[in-house]
DNA sequence: CCGTTTTCAGTGACTTTGTCACCGGATTCC
DNA sequence: GGAATCCGGTGACAAAGTCACTGAAAACGG
């Protein structure tokens, strides 16, 4: 079954597995596609279960009463959504929102069979603890950056992280993408980057930054500017 | 013996332990003293494991470079603090630190000791994950909070909040522990106390807030401050 | 291909909130 | 009964979010 040998390469616990847990999960695991742009999770009172992304990209974010969005974190291809199965687990009590950026294929675990899982393997429980840990960090470390970082100290740093392994040294995003993974305004990020252009640290055009004066641009991380 | 008494009252997956489990956990945990005022976790590299409070309170926040602080959590008698564990969990990467707001007792149970009971138990890899679980739930509504809602309509609800079951409806805080739970600046809670004083929603005085107009204050959530 | 629609960036005016530098009065601690 | 510390108050300013609107660039649909 080609299923089932996706699920035993993709799933990271799956060798650690019983005879009669991995029938269990064979099952019940079923791919799923979303289209570029579909709301997965947040909305509807449907509750997806555990996904594991073959192909695709997918984005986390919080989205306040009046629409504005803050990305949490994007996954990418291998890696699991946890929170599309928060509705199984009663002390998580936050609305989070998934969507697809991309067309996405995934392997879908649904809620009870994951559930199930969940509470009678230690190795699964294990690695829900590991992932929601990891989850945690990336929240704690976005609310630090948002608390006590400026925002030419981390628009600077987003864009340099961004470039790197981009041979024209450039950020493919639009200023609202930006401005949504830094928890802060599109304005407020496109006066910064017409600040950047104007010391000459990058270069601005339409759906694209290219990076000029990297060195200057890592300046203003360890010395905001004046 | 008394500790091990306390352990079965205060441990909640207790009763879900083997033998063995229950004996190694017996011949590791101890009991502690933490006086009012004394740091925890975050400066040391001390690690001091899972801690069960017996009494007192302990209050949990992170701390930027300039010293700015904003408080997380607090943890009162009968809860359990995971995070002076984390040095244990390699994916928990961020600096919290915690202090003891009270002289706080607690039962001790060693890094080592709970590792291996949370590698090896499956009762308490769960309860650990509904710790974390309810943490990043904490974490997620205050980064809402900051993000999304305005100084006044935060601190109305806090103050409203911390007056449940007070009977002079009063909240005994300084604006500096105010603004740390509402991860603001002193002086902006000084002002916005001042403006609620002015529209006559409260009574001010040294280290209390006293609630004269409760309907008015819980107006100012529903609709914010023109 | 062309006109329409949508997306993206730019900008000014204004509001909210954080920052800095103080001050003075209350409380606590020898 | 002083000295040190804590707490609250305040003005001036800077950073960043909000609102309202603009025009240009890309995408779409016949």
């Amino acid at each position: 079954m080609e299923i089932l040998e996706e699920l035993a390469r993709l799933f990271p616990v799956w060798d650690k597995l019983s005879v009669a847990e991995r029938e269990s999960l064979a099952a019940a695991v079923h791919t799923r596609r979303f289209s570029k742009g579909e709301n997965i999770h947040g909305t509807g009172e449907s509750c997806l279960g555990f996904l594991i992304l073959k192909s695709g990209r997918l984005r986390a974010y919080l989205l306040s009463d009046s629409g504005r969005e803050v990305t949490l974190y994007y996954l990418n291809a291998g890696e699991m959504c946890l929170f599309s199965a928060s509705c199984m687990m009663r002390n998580i009590q936050f609305d989070i929102y998934i969507d697809a950026k991309e067309d996405t294929d995934v392997l879908q675990i649904p809620a009870p069979a994951f559930k199930n899982l969940m509470e009678k393997s230690l190795p699964v429980s294990r690695y829900v603890n590991d992932l929601m840990a990891t989850h945690l960090t990336d929240v704690m470390w976005l609310m630090e950056q948002i608390l006590f970082k400026r925002l030419d100290e981390r628009l600077a740093a987003l864009l340099l992280e961004d470039a790197k392994g981009s041979p024209e040294n450039a950020v493919t995003a639009t200023h609202e993408e930006l401005a949504e993974r830094l928890g802060s305004a599109r304005e407020a990020v496109t006066r910064m980057l017409k600040y950047f252009q104007t010391e000459k640290l990058v270069k601005l055009s339409r759906g694209e930054i290219r990076i000029t004066d990297p060195a200057a641009l890592s300046a203003v991380i360890a010395e905001p500017r004046t």
